[in-house]
Parts: C-alpha cells; structure tokens; sequence
DNA sequence: CCCATTTGATGTCTAATAGACAAGAATTAT
DNA sequence: ATAATTCTTGTCTATTAGACATCAAATGGG
C-alpha cells in the first residue's frame, strides 16, 4: 500500500528519508566453536568497534543480491557452498545517530574459511565464537548483538528440520562430520549410534562411490563419505537432533 | 554497517532514495476459512485491486508501531488480542513502480472480528479465505500474494509449538473451539479425544473457575471454557497438532 | 607380528508416545 | 422417556526415541 503520501505527485521529498541497508550474521565452525564472521568498522559510528559485515543497498539492486555483494566486499567471501537468507528488518528509530536506517538482516552458513581477510571499509573481518557474543565478552555496534542471538535462533530452528547443517561441512563428509556440527551448533554431544540410524532413514543423503575420511586423530576405522542430494538442502529431512535436546 | 556514503559528510541527497513501507497480512477465522484482511485500494497504482492494509512508515516510528497503526486506520481493527509480529522485509527494486520501495510484512492473528469498515486511503475492508488468495482466484496488488504465502507459511510453524493458535478466539473458549481453529488452519480433521489429552498436558491454559460453553448445534454436552495464562501465548506448548498432519 | 586403542557402523532393548478407537457423561430436541 | 449430539475419559497397539552393547576396521607401539 503506497497511499497518503503519494498523492501529492511523487515528490521525492514528501517521503521520509529512510536509509536502506543489510547485514549479514555467517556462521561457521572453527574447531569446535560455532563462529560468527566480524569486520571491524573503520568509521564513525562505532570506529573500531565489530560488526557485522553489510552496508547500504544499491537502488537497482534486490536486497539478497547486496547481502552477497557486501560480504563479497568486506570479507572477500564469495558464492559457492554459500547459503543465505534473510532474516528479518531492524528499523529502530534511533538506531543509527546520523539517518533514520532500517537493516535488512541475513543470516548464512558456509563451510569453514580459511582466516578471512578484510576489505573496502572493513580492515580486518575475523571469526568470533557467538559465546562470545551471546555472554557479551564481545560487543558489537549498532543493535547487531540482538540480530546474532535472533539469527542463531533462526538457524537452530531451520537446522531441526533441513539438511542445511550439512552446509558447514565441504561438498563430502562423513557422518561424524556431520554429527560434529549440531554438537557445536547446539553445545550438547549427541549419541554416535542414534545419529548415525537418523542420517540413514534420511533421503537426502548419498554415499559416494569412493573415498573415506580418516579420523581426525589418526587411529580409528575410516569413515565412508556422503554428500547431499543437489537442492534437498532445504528439504524436509528426519530429525537428526535428539528432539528433547532440540528443546534446549 | 554504513559506510562508504556516509563519509561524504551525511549528505541525504547522497544515499539512495528508499521508500519503506509496512503491510499487514491479518489473519482471523470465518465459519470454517481460514481468512485474511484486505482492502481495496483507492489509488494508483492498483486501483481498486485487493491489497493488504499498510502504508509509509513515519520518520520517528517504530516499524510495529507503524503496522499497528496502519492496521488501525485502514480497516478499524485497535489493540487488544491481537497478536503481531514481523515476517520479513519485500524489496524486490521494481516491485513498486513509482519509486524503490521496501516494505517490512507483518503477520497477525485476531479473534473473529465482526464485518470490518474501512477508513483512510481505503474505502473497503474485507475478510477473504485465504484459499482464495492461494489458489489465485483473488489477485493482489504488488508482491502481496507472495507475501500472505509466506505469512500462512509462518503463522503455521509457529502455530505448532505455542498456544497462540488460542488468539484466533476471545479470551474465553472451550477445548473444541481451538481444535476447530487447528481443523481451520490446516483445512484437517483432528481427533477430539487425543487432541484433548494433549491440551490437559499443557500448562499454558486455565480452567476458568465457571461458565460453560454450550455447542453450537443446540444440542450436546455443554463444554467447559479455558483461558490463556497471561503472557503464556507464546511460550513452548506440547504439541496439539498431529504430527503427521504439521508434514502436510 | 600381535595386541591395545580408537573410531565407525550395526544391533538390541525399554520406556514413552502418537494415534486409533471405545465408552461414559451431560445436555437438548422430539 | 428416548434419541441425538457433543464433551470427556479411558484403553490399546504400533511406532519411536534414547540408552546402551557389540561388532568392524583401521592405526600405533612393543
């Protein structure tokens, strides 16, 4: 509905001046933390301070489109095993000093990077462990703390019920791997052998002809390696988590 | 993040001009659909198309405040029990042709509302099944078919583990009733004894201490009335709906 | 080589639960 | 009264979650 203000011949300036922007919270898991991907900010406000990477959005340019760009920009991630969807608009009306700007939030998971490194007006881009965020060790500028518990939130409810988790691993991995990341996303560990029963009543999954992944501690039976069926992603899968831990 | 423009020394002429809009897809139940609320637009472009209630967001308005209030003014419909919420941000760049516009969707419920008026921009409000809206037999304006898609999408997950399905009836209501808003929503018959059983185990709802509801056809046991622990509407509830039946 | 160690994979058991169904209780219409 | 209707309670069974045990396949050390 674009009424009230637009009958007055669309006069640019009879429109509040609203700044649109996004911003992106990428998770992925270094070690055995869930991460979430930093910039520290190179102006005012909150020079110096983390954030999440993101910035204003091009005129012509739909708004998952500038999440990509920005992330590309800032962090020098790109495309590939990248997953992202938006989470949701922040439009406090003090939230930025200088405009009136409301955020269009994403939330993305991608396989383990390598250390990122910065760019454009973000010098440095670096992995934090959301505890760090969650237990405000780190403070972030802007209301970007909140749009990092809501997105953690956002992705723990997606994960129930997708094979999205599968994207924090590479194209192959074995079902420890696997089991690995919801014991991370979730801090809780989960019973190798039910894990192992769930991942296999799925549909989603496909061992791969070839190839094992050696234990990590380099002793122990080498696993088999799967891989997710092309675009069942987001497909509906069996529950993977035990249901009473998926209930905090 | 803002940055890159901003340094130019906050010049608003420098930041892309962006339109921001709120829409409200409200959601009460008629007979047995399932409905939304919509109005007929007064104005191009659109005129005369069914469209959901919304409208510019003011420069020191809260994003909710302003579905609130929009919701007010074009269809009559204030405050108390009614539930809403965020859905997402819409800002595909030619989805308004007058300018760029984003709008932030909200989703609501409200207990059966009589006949609504319109008001302001929007001389007509009306409740339509959604079923309409899905099938494409009303067309909406802009993205809004897309939009009350999504809404239903998500006031259905949401439906599934909260007691806010109870909004859809006053504040008093009988076990029967908020079965039939379930057997509403998902356009499904539910077994009352289970489902019953299932609500005695949650301890969202209260017992009112007297009052009966007497069913609908005349005839039958008359039904004892609960209500909602206050602030308990959307607090973790054992499920009412069949399992099999939230998977489609 | 042989055996302990480690990790992956498979199997078994039990308590809890979902869902189907039956029966009782409380009311109104005829 | 009796039939019809609806709310409420109870029972039964197949399925499932979660705990746990065991087997399989690899490595490293003596």
């Amino acid at each position: 509905m674009i009424d009230g203000i637009a009958q007055s011949s669309y006069d640019p300036s009879a429109y509040p001046p609203f700044g649109v922007t996004v911003d992106v919270a990428l998770f992925t898991i270094r070690g055995n933390d869930l991460s979430v991907l930093l910039v520290e900010r190179g102006q005012e406000p909150f020079r110096g301070t983390w954030a999440l990477p993101g910035g204003f959005v091009r005129v012509d340019e739909d708004l998952a489109a500038a999440a990509v760009r920005e992330l590309a920009e800032e962090t020098s991630i790109s495309g590939g095993g990248l997953h992202l969807e938006q989470l949701g608009a922040y439009g406090t009306p003090d939230r930025d000093v200088r405009m009136r700007v409301v955020t269009v939030a994403h939330w993305g998971i991608c396989a383990s990077l390598s250390d990122p490194r910065g760019g454009g007006d973000a010098a440095v881009a670096e992995l934090k462990p959301v505890r760090e965020v969650e237990l405000g060790t780190t403070c972030l500028a802007f209301d970007h703390a909140e749009i990092v518990v809501d997105a953690l939130e956002r992705m723990r409810s997606k994960l129930e019920y997708t094979a999205l988790a599968a994207r924090f691993c590479g194209p192959r991995f074995s079902i420890t791997a696997l089991r690995e990341v919801y014991e991370a996303v979730w801090d809780k560990r989960l019973d190798p052998g039910n894990f192992q029963r769930n991942f296999r009543e799925n549909r989603c999954f496909v061992e791969c002809s070839q190839g094992v992944a050696s234990p990590r501690s380099g002793r122990g039976r080498p696993a088999s390696l799967w891989s997710v069926i092309p675009d069942e992603h987001q497909a509906p899968s069996v529950a993977l988590l035990d249901r009473a831990l998926a209930k905090r």
